[in-house]
DNA sequence: TAGATTGTTAATCGATTAACAATC
DNA sequence: TAGATTGTTAATCGATTAACAATC
């Protein structure tokens, strides 16, 4: 990897080059070119040689570039090529659905384990795994070597379990807490804010019809 | 409103202006000035007036801006004085978590009906609501005068879904599903990409190791 | 070799930050 | 009035796009 400093708008279009590299496998297409990956993706050309070049010299002048041989660097680059071990916190709602989800789609990511601070959750099943009590969480990531943790609490308490998440030395944060969370600078944070995106969109419906 | 072109930069954070507005009005806080709110919301003094000048001059030369007028104000270029009416489509672990979120957590969105294509799971009851067919979704969009789409079915079938609500004539479409879809420009999409959000975060969690 | 397409530098565009005059 | 803080213009910074030489 040429460069630590790659910007976050850069990260957050890998994943998406990623599935697309997954169709594109499923199709049998064994070569792209950053003009056809253009058309399809909706990337300017320039800005997916750009992104790529980052990382290294992927492509092959006159050619394009491997569909298998792109699909594997950035698997690597976003370092999916190792397994990560979880743990969700809240086995509310959200943490049910979080659960089974990252079960079920995202491989790679093992779900190891379900916290929960009701009592009357506690010791009750869900998806094969008995939900635990939070007071154990600290002991659980160290032992288990925990990687992420999720949070799928209520607002309130979500800066508390992020604290003791880094207290128990995580490596990352996934947020779905309807607040901001701080973490150590060694801690990774993703935060996924559904009711302002869901915000955002009621932004937009009213615009679109303010225009016509 | 002054401009119609406000850059998406600036519509995204307008959500999380409204959380902090929020909490200052429960403790009690009744003015903030721009540097004040900079310290809580981590943007800049300047980037909070020059977003809010976007939309008109909310604040007081001297003062600073009142809690409760911003909040108001920012409601209102949100849209979120209105009702909408929304509709879910998969009943499966996600939109089972999702239709629970939506109907406890963000006021002002009303979940009026959850539509499914497994024949097992139509007529079933979620959240005290009987399950429909996806096949009566154009009719009760229109007869219901439903605002948003909410998809959380497989990627295979997201487009699909997508364009049978648009041809209902939906204003709005919230997407879980794992692809991207597109939709007509009198149409407004937001998408929650829960999976390249996973997959920032382990870039992320790589990263800060690579670094020490 | 000629054609295609990358890798990379330079130009442009847009968003953020700084500065300050206007004004409460 | 003096002090504070906005609204707004100007400067900076960063990200995207265009151009083209390198090279397969």
């Amino acid at each position: 990897m040429k460069n630590s400093k790659i910007s976050n708008a850069v990260i957050n279009r890998l994943p998406r080059y990623r599935r697309y590299l997954i169709e594109l496998q499923k199709k049998g297409v064994e070569k792209i070119s950053s003009k056809e990956f253009s058309e399809l993706i909706g990337y300017t050309a320039s800005q997916i040689r750009q992104d790529l070049n980052n990382f290294g010299g992927f492509g092959q002048q006159g050619y394009g570039y491997s569909v298998d041989g792109l699909k594997s660097e950035i698997d690597a680059i976003l370092g999916l090529d190792k397994e990560y071990r979880m743990v969700i916190i809240g086995a509310g709602n959200l943490g049910h659905a979080i659960t089974k989800y990252a079960k079920s789609i995202t491989a790679g990511f093992k779900v190891c384990g379900v916290f929960e601070k009701n009592e009357k959750l506690i010791g009750t099943k869900l998806e094969g795994m008995e939900i635990m009590s939070y007071e154990g969480i600290v002991e659980f990531v160290e032992k288990e070597k925990i990687d992420i943790g999720v949070i799928c609490v209520n607002g309130d308490s979500a800066q508390e379990v992020a604290d003791k998440l880094c207290f128990a030395g995580i490596k990352g944060i996934w947020n779905f807490a309807r607040v901001d969370i701080e973490v150590p600078p060694h801690v990774a944070l993703e935060s996924m804010q559904l009711s302002d995106n869901l915000h955002a969109l009621a932004y937009h419906m009213n615009d679109i019809r303010k225009k016509r």
